[in-house]
DNA sequence: ATTGGCACTCAGATCCATTGAGTGCTAATA
DNA sequence: TATTAGCACTCAATGGATCTGAGTGCCAAT
């Protein structure tokens, strides 16, 4: 274990570094901080972190940098994060209280959250897990096509405009759509499949054509909408910060606009204190993002977390406040969505 | 007037400096292109060149660089454009021939673009202009609140929920909704507000309090209609291209992530030859974005252009190509919306 | 356990000379 | 008149060489 001294210089150290770039030593920290003891004594301490590979020097004879496990513990002893300003608190509520529209609520919380935080912000949408069928809509577009709609109680809506080249009798659309809300409003969306083939083959007479149409198209829309969605926003805050990544931003930027990798990452985070779960440089497994941390806390909606929010930026942040951040928009997400369903 | 051997040095003073980003001299110029006549002869063609402000030294003596002015001469000279190759054509077709759903054609068009140039890729949502309701949709979600739709003939389709606090009777909505839509459908969205605010007030008896909570909702929807909306794909794109601009890229970035801008630039951009605009540099008034081109083209619907797509990139990029694929994918996203409508 | 002292290290800044691609000009040439 | 060869000149970039200073590690003294 490490003695108290110690973590309180590598505390200094995480500190000093995030807030000046520059590898720190043992002069300027006893300098700026009080630590009752002279420099050769901090040496001795940094010492110690270095044996545990807390801290490590870019060249020899340098200052010290927190390594990613420096900065895994630096997080782990945060006992508490910073709170929001008063004038943070209004900015999001002014953003979020407005709607009560899935999509909309989500892209302007999105938007907060990386302003607030000036990193790159992500937003999951509520994906299939616990989400069942509110309702199923088929509309007539024109006299060859339908709009065929899904709609969750999480709030999602997922449409598809498909053509029935023989066109189609309004009365047979509705009996269909009554069909299928009698059987599926309320199931969960992983039994949709069943169910909706049952309908399909049980089908008879005039309604069996359409519903050889539809259902397909439906089971694409459960796929749909179980098909993991991130919404991002400042990704013009990485770039802003391009000294923090070794060679280029580029390929870090690559990683994050593929959805799939970031769904991926964010969904194996495990929350821990805070209601806040987060990844320090190389311990997430995508190798284009070893110098970002990410920081994500899950939203919830009915008492259960349905998808996830936050933020992804340089390792050297400041992780008190996104932290802070993060789980603020996450709990005025979870109540706003609360509000409305 | 520019005599015919400068314009052609002027040319592949533009190409050569494309494909190797460095100033490009006399010499080098001779080498590389057999123009038959000696390097102190295109040093004069070069002097006239500078003096209309085609080309500009970096520093003294140094090779020439093309000037804003230099590269739209260069591309008002372009007699024709790079073809797609096949293997680029079967690319398009793949992408976009899959869905009839607005929302997906329009994002896979923007991410093929994108992959297809290499460049930040951007498209235009079909917005007002001659858009008309081609349908209006309520649908009950609970007891409580409604999903209100406003589907566009351009395919756009707009919702909102909304909340009844009172509740309401399906009757009621059924019969409001068919008036709604005996009323607008086929309406141009610009005369949409008068007729509906009509309706509103001549409602009666039980629709009346429904009308009036659900009408300025719907002109709500008009207006998110009418409000533009930009998809874009590759951001990281640009980011590969660091060095092409001079401080850092991030302003760049920035810039483009401001919606609001990018649409009135590229609103107000106007087809020239090629049915492809392009505005280059400092052509366009958005400061962060004077070292950037944009090439768009518009795409149509039932023969008039509903919105616009195109690519941004660095000034110094290889235009003939860019435009070349941008034009082919506007007529692609013509062709498949044409198809499905 | 802490500290003052000291020799040592090394990245980064500064200075300087060299190099070479490129220019502009002039006088000769076709 | 247009082209060219020749030449002096410019200047960014390159590559040492040197200097500087923040910072280290270690040791002997407290």
């Amino acid at each position: 274990m490490i003695p108290d001294r110690p973590l309180e210089v590598l505390k200094a150290i995480v500190r000093d570094y995030i807030a000046s770039k520059e590898p720190v030593g043992s002069k300027s920290l006893v300098e700026r901080h009080s630590f009752g003891v002279s420099a050769a004594t901090i040496r001795n301490d940094m010492a110690i972190l270095e044996e545990e590979e807390l801290i490590v020097a870019p060249h020899t004879s340098s200052g010290r940098v927190p390594t990613d496990k420096g900065y895994r513990m630096f997080v782990d002893q945060l006992s508490e994060v910073k709170p929001l300003s008063a004038a943070e608190k209004v900015a999001i509520e002014g953003f979020l209280s407005k709607s009560s529209d899935l999509d909309e609520t989500l892209s302007q919380t999105v938007r907060a959250l990386s302003q607030l935080t000036n990193q790159v912000a992500l937003v999951q949408y509520p994906s299939l897990g616990r989400a069942s069928v509110r309702h199923i809509e088929i509309i007539s577009i024109d006299d060859k096509r339908l709009l065929l709609m899904l709609i969750t109680d999480s709030g999602r809506i997922q449409q598809h405009v498909l053509e029935i080249p023989g066109g189609y009798e309004s009365s047979e659309v509705e009996k269909f759509r009554n069909m299928l809300n009698e059987s599926l409003t309320g199931k969960g969306l992983a039994e949709v499949s069943a169910i909706a083939k049952t309908i399909a083959q049980t089908a008879t007479g005039k309604i069996k054509p359409l519903a050889e149409r539809v259902t397909p198209e439906l089971l694409a829309l459960v796929d749909a909408n179980s098909q993991e969605k991130i919404l991002l926003a400042g990704t013009s805050n990485l770039a802003r910060r391009e000294d923090d990544f070794p060679g280029s931003i580029s390929p870090v930027l690559e990683a994050i606009e593929e959805q799939v990798v970031l769904l991926k990452l964010i969904s194996e985070m495990q929350a821990d204190q805070h209601g806040v779960s987060l990844l320090i440089g190389r311990e997430n497994s995508v190798d284009a993002l070893s110098s970002t941390s990410v920081v994500v806390s899950g939203y919830e909606n009915q008492g259960s977390e349905i998808a996830r929010v936050g933020v992804i930026g340089p390792t050297r942040m400041d992780y008190s406040s996104n932290i802070g951040a993060v789980r603020a928009v996450a709990r005025y997400l979870t109540k706003s969505l609360g509000g409305s369903q």
